[in-house]
Parts: C-alpha cells; sequence; structure tokens
DNA sequence: CCACGTCTGGACATTGTGTCCGGAAATTAC
DNA sequence: GTAATTTCCGGACACAATGTCCAGACGTGG
C-alpha cells in the first residue's frame, strides 16, 4: 500500500464536495443494510452523484475509505469507559455500558463494517486492534491495581481475565446491539456489568468496597 | 445461490480423487497462514495438483468448499460441552474448556477461514450461526433450570447472560488461540469458568452445590 | 475394444479494480 | 472580465478473478 498522500488542497473553499458526499453516501448505503464487502466503487460513486474516477481523486481504496469514515466517526466509547473505576461500584458500571451500547447504536453500521473488512484485511484489523488495545491496556493496569491490593484475588489470571473481559465483552455487545432488542439495552448492561463484577471478584455483591 | 446439488456420482470407486486432493491443499495453504479471501482457486487448483476447471466439478465456489471443510473437521467441540452440568463443579467447568480449548486449536485454521468468511457471507454465517445456536439453546436450558431452583440469582437477565457468555467466550476462546500463549491454556480455561461461574452465580466459590 | 466417467487445458463472457487522460465546469486570482 | 487553477466528468484501458463450457486425453471395467 503507497502512502497517505492526496491530502485535500483547497478543500475549504468548498464546504460540501465529493469527498463529504461519498462519505455520507457510504454511511447511507451502511445503514440501509448493505455489506461492504459486495459494495462496489460504482454503487457508491453513483449513490454519491459522483463519478466514479472521482472517488479514486478522494481515496486510495474502499480500505482507505472505510478507515476515514471510521475515524470520523468513532468518538472513542473508550473515553466514557475510562473515566470509571470500580470504587463507583457495580451499578454505575452498569451505567457506563448504557452509554457506550448508545455509541455502538450510533455508529452500528460503520462498526459493523469494520469488523466485517477486519476479517480479511491486514490494514484494518490492526486499525481496529489498536482501538481494542486501549481498552485492553487500561483494564490490565485496574485489574493489577486491584489485586495489589488484595480486593481481587491473587490466583487470578490477569492476561486471560483481560481477555475474556475485553475481546469477550466486546463481541457480547456487538451481538446485543445487532440481534438483540434495544428495549432491553439496560437490563443487557447491567447484566454484562455484574457478570464481569462477580466474576472477576468471585464475591457477592459487596459493592465494590461502597467508596 | 442454487441448490445444493452436485452429489459425487461414482466417487466410491476412486477413493483420493481430485476433491480429497483439494480439500487436503485447502487446509494446506489454510494452515500456513493463508488468508481464505485473497484465496484463488487458481492457487488452491495449482496446490492440489489439479486443472482449475477441476475444481468446479466438485466445488460450486469457494463457500461450498469452505462448508465442506467445516462440516468434515468441526468435531462439535457441542458434544464435549454439553456433557457437563453445574453439579460437577467449577473446576471440572474449565477441565471442559481446555478439552473444547484442544479442538479449537487443532481445527483453527478451518475455524479462521469461517469466521473470516462469516464477516460477509451469508451463507456461511447462518451455517456457523447454527452451530453457536446449539450452545445457546443449550446454555439457556441449563441456565434457566438453575433459576428454577433458586441456585442462580431472580434477577439474572436470561437472554443477555447467554449471549455474554456463549458469544464472548467463543470470541475470548479464539483470540486466546490466536494470539495467546498455548503453555497458558490451562490457566485461560480456567479463568474463562471461575469468571462465568462468579458471574452467573454471583457469589464466592460454593463448589456449586456440590451435586 | 468400447463405454463411461473423470481430468485437462484452454477459450470465453462477465464483473470489478485501479489508472489515466482530455475536456467541461466552476472557483480563485488578477 | 479574463486567465489560471482545480475539480469533476466520462470514458478507455489493462489487469485479475470468477464461473461456464467444451473437445479431447486418459484409464478402468465390462
Amino acid at each position: 500500500m503507497p502512502s497517505i498522500t492526496r491530502r485535500r488542497t483547497a478543500n475549504v473553499g468548498r464546504p460540501t464536495s465529493a469527498e463529504a458526499e461519498i462519505l455520507a453516501a457510504t454511511q447511507r448505503l451502511l445503514i440501509n443494510g448493505a455489506n461492504f464487502t459486495e459494495l462496489g466503487v460504482q454503487q457508491i460513486s453513483t449513490e454519491a452523484g459522483v463519478a466514479r474516477s472521482t472517488f479514486y481523486n478522494h481515496f486510495r481504496d474502499k480500505v482507505d475509505l472505510l478507515m476515514r469514515l471510521a475515524t470520523e466517526l468513532m468518538s472513542s466509547s473508550f473515553d466514557v469507559t475510562s473515566a470509571w473505576h470500580p470504587s463507583e461500584g457495580v451499578e454505575h458500571l452498569a451505567d457506563v455500558f448504557s452509554q457506550v451500547m448508545r455509541v455502538y447504536r450510533k455508529h452500528a453500521a460503520v462498526r459493523r463494517a469494520l469488523a466485517e473488512v477486519a476479517a480479511y484485511d491486514a490494514t484494518v484489523r490492526d486499525f481496529w486492534g489498536r482501538e481494542l488495545t486501549q481498552f485492553t491496556d487500561w483494564t490490565l493496569t485496574l485489574l493489577r491495581a486491584e489485586q495489589d491490593v488484595g480486593r481481587t484475588p491473587a490466583d487470578l489470571d490477569l492476561e486471560s481475565a483481560v481477555r475474556v473481559i475485553v475481546m469477550g465483552g466486546e463481541r457480547a455487545l456487538v451481538d446485543h446491539v445487532t440481534a438483540g432488542d434495544p428495549g432491553r439495552d439496560a437490563a443487557f448492561a447491567r447484566e454484562l456489568a455484574l457478570t464481569w463484577w462477580h466474576g472477576v471478584y468471585r464475591r457477592p455483591a459487596d459493592d465494590g468496597g461502597a467508596g
């Protein structure tokens, strides 16, 4: 893959140029349930009301387009999550998950596309992986601290626990958002929070130190 | 997609025909780390020492090939799992997960390919979904029974819990197998078992009713 | 030897990708 | 207003991969 290049030169003077049109069109198509992989450059261009060649004036290829969409849209759900701390208790954690779920629902289409392409494209996979690394690192730090203070069992296998929480959690969340009943978002968030909480602390609901 | 058709006519008379050759070659390529999506019919045929047209004599397309590989190889890890019952306790559950992990490691390549294609192909996604449905149903039944007997908290949201366990667990498992240290399979299995156990029962390690 | 089924190798139509270019159109600079 | 610059259009091109089709080679069993 060549370098990034192709930075717009005088985009400033033209607010809604073809570029924005293409990004919007792609989102529209994705939201309508289109499958990113079998979405041709032609279709995207047509939907955007733009010549196919124009697409290539702005994007190296479909993957480039997807990444741009992602960075543009993905108001990191990480910010929401990382604000939480065990001292705030389980119920608060459930609230956090609820918020994350809202973010997921909002950007569901793009996230679906990301997951889809990540399965077979290394570039996107790495990008996505980097995104998840934030969570992994954060969780690891948090769990280690809890363990040091003796709140979490000493025999907890940190690496495995983090994997179960981050990878597993992400997957369950996506599955709920794509297949579950939106009316039960809160219930799901609570269940997820409680499962992690008790799973990791391995004891009854002693509100996490109520402190 | 057309119907299933294409059943071998006189396969019996020739044990190791092109068909087996192709299946084996594909596995070889996958195990060597090849990406199923960017694996051309030409490459597969060449690797199998067979003409490209021969490929189409046996498989409708690449997806067909993948499904055949899958059903042939996937000695359901379900059998292993479904043999377990809560009365056997957590540690036994960890053993079960260890066994499942062995199955996963063995068929890792094909499973990776399945996950990959499932991301963008409906046929494979459905197939894969059906596979997971077994687990979902089983877990649901089990949890409901536990809840009826009052061993599991009444406020447990069944549907969500199942999602967290099955989808999340599968993902974490795959992640561990592909990215984790094989030497720590047991540790991971145990962590997974303990997290589910305590997460679902929400109380300390009262060995699950000890029978 | 003949019939049958399989394998071969190549031709073919089709679809999608990414590149390139000449000219139209619009924007900016002068 | 005119010239220069940039973008967009639309179409041509080369290239790669799919899936279909067929004529002929090959080998086995009757």
